[in-house]
DNA sequence: TTATTTGTGAACGTCAACGTTTAGTATTAT
DNA sequence: ATAATACTAAACGTTGACGTTCACAAATAA
């Protein structure tokens, strides 16, 4: 076996070898499209000219169209994933760690492309119903289950008097998403700056300790 | 003037008087297929059909696709204030009050018609920003004030202690609208029924009181 | 160089939807 | 009865998008 040496990922094959760039480049016109004007609007004949790609190119790549938004969202949820892999950092304490989670995750909630991923999803849903779930367990799943396990070490070690960990979890995630979400949703808002969203994580943090403090 | 006895409401016009059961039914039938598809993917001939209309009557009334939406939001944003004027009863305690009030206004929000709604709205912002900001402005800007006023007052009968009354509001209906909302915008979960709308208002109410009780 | 694969551009067929027109029917006030 | 208005069915023109095909250019391994 003169082969030994080759690594798994590699096809060796003979012609011209596929350019991943342009994959990347027709997944980002493919978001850019699907979020402003949602699946049913958006025209792949549109995606590939912003991609800078041949239409034939797209097909070839992802099938039909359902193929590029089930690729679409494959992709968004593995960015999630890591995104909220990094949110969990140690820290002194308490109020500082959900402080930090808080942050890392609104940032990348309120992010405008994850924003309007989201609202694309939720009226897909019906279409993607495989789709929609996986992200949700991607995304909003996970970050559940850690928070949920970080609130019930606190508990653990007395800092705060929660009986019910996932739900007050749920809490937590709610007041961060809070009012600043149904703003941005309907247009009123801005997208909010990295020294906002602290400060709104920060104040949900405070109502959710002082709501659950021991005693 | 022999018209005095005349209601201000009856243009009493010649010919064949407009059927304003069938403006109700297009407005329905509207509404079934923008929430269900979305504004790009709903189809005029189908809304027809499901009317029980001929496709020249709703351009006849409506002008155009836009105007069938616009007129949709209208209707929708009026539902959502008397809905919300509904809400604002009296109460006992504190307590009762908030959780009449979220009770009601959370299965407005939860009702799937209004859900599927407001998920569109979203994605159609872009191009009918005033319709959002108005469907805005008639129901959580209306909910955000009018829990801002009772808030105040609570505080200043002692109630409860709270400095910023409109941020505490804020608080308050993300706590209500809090994750069972992602469940049901990812399609993993089923439209709540009234009795566990009310557990999950209830939950609210207490975790909001606990944090910002006196003393 | 040659075989092989990626990628392009242009054209094509098909279909669904928007919005209009037309001829005719239904319903009302006078 | 007549005039006026609402409404329908069917057809039409147009546009835009999906997805395919084909001839050809580009890039690579052998």
């Amino acid at each position: 076996m003169t082969d030994e040496k080759t690594e798994i990922a590699t096809p060796v094959r003979a012609g011209r070898p596929t350019d991943e760039r342009k994959t990347e480049a027709i997944l980002d016109a493919a978001r850019e499209a699907f979020f402003g004007a949602g699946y049913a609007a958006a025209s792949i004949e549109g995606i590939a000219e912003e991609a800078g790609v041949s239409k034939v190119t797209i097909y070839k790549r992802f099938g039909d169209k359902t193929g590029l938004l089930e690729a679409l969202v494959r992709r968004q949820a593995n960015h999630m994933t890591t995104t909220i892999g990094e949110a969990n950092r140690a820290a002194e304490t308490l109020e500082e760690k959900l402080v930090n989670f808080g942050f890392t995750l609104m940032s990348f909630l309120f992010d405008e492309s994850h924003f309007h991923f989201d609202s694309m999803l939720v009226v897909e849903r019906e279409r993607q119903r495989d789709a929609a779930q996986r992200f949700f367990e991607a995304g909003p799943g996970t970050m559940r289950r850690e928070l949920t396990a970080i609130l019930a070490e606190a508990h653990k070690r007395g800092d705060v008097d929660i009986t019910q960990p996932r739900k007050a979890a749920e809490d937590l995630l709610s007041l961060w998403k809070g009012f600043a979400d149904m703003e941005l949703r309907f247009g009123v808002a801005e997208t909010p700056t990295p020294a906002k969203i602290k400060k709104h994580v920060r104040h949900g943090v405070e109502v959710f300790l002082r709501a659950y403090r021991p005693d």
